[in-house]
RNA sequence: GGCGCUGUAGCAAAGUGGUAAUGCAGUGGACUGCAACUCCGCCAUCGUCGGUUCGAUUCCGACCAGCGCCUCCA
C-alpha cells in the first residue's frame, strides 16, 4: 500500500515518503477573509480535505494547518469601503468561511493559524532573513517608502526552482509597476509600513503590517516545523506565492526545503472562462448552497482529477445531483453499517495513486449497485466497504430517507401534503380509479415529487 | 517572449503499446393497471497529419484549436 502523488517541484508522481511517518504534515493557504468563498476556493479544500482522510487511513498521525488570512490590503479594502471595522469583517467572513467548508463535508484541520496571532513569528523570520542577507530595508529617500523590507531575490541562487521560472526572461513589471525602492525588480514584500489609519504592529522597521507570502512560512514554521510533508494550494499559487515562500522558509531555516512535496489543484471555470470581476461570473458557495447540497458541490469536485482544469455549469451540478440520487436510491432502505475500508479494493486503490477521485467514485457506484442487489451477510459486508469508501470521499453522509426529503429550490409541498396525497392515490388505487390515482401522481410530479411503487408501500422523494 | 496545460461518445470523466472504465442523458426489452424504481441490453475507434512498432487513442514530430501563469488571484 504505497501512496503516489504528483509533485509539482519534480513535475512527476513520485511515491509519497513522509519525514515521520507517525506523524504527517500538511499545510494548505486558506482563504483571505474579505468576501465569501467562491467555488475556486472550495476545490482546494475538498481535495485537500479528501487527502487527509487518505493519509489518516493509512497512517497512525497526521497533522492539517489550514490558515486564516486575516491581514490584507483586499480586507483593509473593504473595510473602508463599508465603513465596517476590520475585525468584523474577518470575524464574519471566516465564521461564514467554516460554515461553508462543514456545508462540503470537509473535516477541520487540525490547525487553523491566523496571520493576526503570529506576527512576532513574522517579525522574527524577516529579522533573520535581514542578518543572513537575504533581505533589506528599502532604502529611499521618499517617505511612503520607508519601512518597507524587501527579500532579496539575487540572494537565493535556487529561486525559482518551483515554478522553473528565470526571471531574467519574465516581462518584468509587465502587470505591476516596480517600486522604486527595489534593489532588483523581482525583489517581493515582506514587510511593508501601516499608515495610521491602516492596522499596523510595532516592528524594528516601524510601524507595519506582514505581506503575503511571509504569513504562510511563519506559520508553517512554527505549527509544522522547518520542513513538512505537503504543501497544497491553488495552481494560481505556484508563482509567486509558493516560490516565495520556499524562498523566504530556505533561506531562514538553513537552506532546509520547505516541503517535500508540492500539489496544486486546477482551476475551476464557469460556463468555460475564467471566474473573474470583470465578467462577473464568480459562484459562490453560499449562493451555490440554497440552491444544491453541499454534498452535490462535493460530488462535483471530486468527480474529476484534482489536477485538471474542470467547468462549473448548471447542467454539470444537476447531473451530479441525479448521480447522487441514484447512489441513495440504492440504498435506500439498507440498514446502515458500521465503515470498513477496504484497502485492497479498487477505489482506495484508486485514492492511492494521486487521489484518482474519478475512479474511486466509479467504484462506490459499483459497490452501491452490488449492495441493491445482494442480501444478508452479503449485503452487510458490501455496505460496509461503501460506507469505508464513502467516508474516505467524504460522500454519502446522510441518511438515504433524508436525501429525498431534502429542499430541491421549487418545493411547493410540505412533507404533510405529499403523505396526504399519496394516501388519497393509495385510496383511489384501491377502488381501481386508476385515472384520479394517475391525477394525483401527476400533480405531485408537477410539484416536484416523483413516487415509487414497490410491495412494502409507496415511497417518494424530491427530484 | 518565458514557463505550462488541454483536446476521448449529446454532456461529464478515467485509462492503457494489443482493438476504450464509469456516471448523466438517450434508447430496446423485462417488471408495472399505467408509470417511477430496479433488472437485462444498446449507444465512441480517442483533434488533424506523419513517424516508430507486428500492432498506437496510448511513444515521437509537426500542425490545428482552446486555455493558464509571468508579482490581486484557489
Amino acid at each position: 500500500m504505497n501512496l503516489k502523488l504528483y509533485n509539482s517541484i519534480a513535475r512527476e508522481k513520485q511515491d509519497f515518503q513522509p519525514i515521520d511517518p507517525q506523524n504527517v504534515t500538511m499545510y494548505v493557504c486558506g482563504p483571505t477573509v474579505y468576501n465569501y468563498v467562491h467555488i475556486g476556493n472550495a476545490r482546494p479544500a475538498v481535495v485537500f480535505d479528501t487527502l487527509y482522510r487518505v493519509l489518516r487511513a493509512i497512517y497512525p498521525g497526521v497533522t492539517y494547518a489550514r490558515n486564516i488570512t486575516d491581514i490584507d490590503d483586499k480586507i483593509i479594502n473593504k473595510s473602508n469601503e463599508l465603513s465596517v471595522d476590520i475585525n468584523e469583517i474577518t470575524e464574519s467572513f471566516s465564521d461564514a468561511y467554516f460554515e461553508d467548508m462543514v456545508a462540503l463535508n470537509t473535516l477541520e484541520p487540525d490547525v487553523i493559524p491566523y496571520a493576526t496571532q503570529h506576527i512576532p513569528e513574522m517579525i522574527q523570520m524577516v529579522e533573520t532573513l535581514v542578518e543572513k542577507g537575504h533581505a533589506y530595508p528599502a532604502d529611499s529617500n521618499v517617505e511612503a517608502d520607508k519601512g518597507h523590507v524587501l527579500f532579496s531575490v539575487p540572494s537565493m541562487s535556487k529561486y525559482g526552482e518551483l515554478s522553473k521560472r528565470n526571471l531574467e526572461e519574465q516581462e518584468a513589471g509587465a502587470r505591476v509597476e516596480v517600486a522604486g525602492y527595489k534593489q532588483y525588480a523581482g525583489d517581493f514584500v515582506l514587510w511593508k509600513p501601516s499608515s495610521e489609519k491602516e492596522p499596523g504592529w510595532a516592528s524594528p522597521w516601524g510601524r507595519g503590517r506582514p505581506g503575503w507570502h511571509l504569513e504562510c512560512s511563519a506559520m508553517i514554521k512554527k505549527h509544522l516545523g522547518d520542513t513538512i510533508d505537503i504543501h497544497g494550494g491553488g495552481h494560481d499559487l505556484i508563482f509567486p506565492h509558493h516560490e516565495n515562500e520556499i524562498a523566504q522558509s530556505c533561506c531562514a531555516n538553513d537552506g532546509k526545503p520547505l516541503a517535500n512535496f508540492w500539489m496544486h489543484n486546477g482551476f475551476i471555470n464557469i460556463d468555460g472562462e475564467k471566474m473573474s470581476k470583470s465578467l462577473g461570473n464568480f459562484r459562490l458557495v453560499r449562493d451555490l448552497l440554497q440552491q444544491y447540497p453541499g454534498e452535490v458541490l462535493r460530488y462535483v469536485i471530486l468527480s474529476s482529477h484534482y489536477r485538471s482544469e474542470q467547468n462549473f455549469s448548471k447542467e454539470l451540478l444537476d447531473s451530479a445531483w441525479r448521480t447522487l440520487d441514484s447512489l441513495y436510491g440504492f440504498i435506500r432502505g439498507v440498514a446502515p453499517a458500521e465503515s470498513h475500508l477496504n484497502s485492497s479494493g479498487d477505489g482506495f486503490k484508486a485514492l492511492l495513486d494521486d487521489l484518482n477521485t474519478p475512479v474511486a467514485i466509479s467504484e462506490l457506484y459499483r459497490l452501491a449497485k452490488a449492495v441493491n442487489q445482494a442480501n444478508g451477510a452479503e449485503q452487510v459486508a458490501l455496505m460496509q466497504e461503501l460506507k469505508g469508501l464513502s467516508d474516505i470521499l467524504g460522500l454519502l453522509q446522510q441518511d438515504p430517507e433524508q436525501w429525498f426529503t431534502l429542499a430541491r429550490g421549487n418545493d411547493q409541498l410540505s412533507v404533510e401534503q405529499i403523505e396526504q396525497q399519496i394516501q388519497a392515490r393509495q385510496q383511489a388505487k384501491q377502488d381501481k380509479d386508476f385515472a384520479k390515482a394517475d391525477q394525483i401522481r401527476q400533480q405531485l410530479l408537477d410539484a416536484g415529487v416523483v413516487l415509487e411503487d414497490s410491495r412494502e408501500g409507496t415511497k417518494w422523494r424530491r427530484a
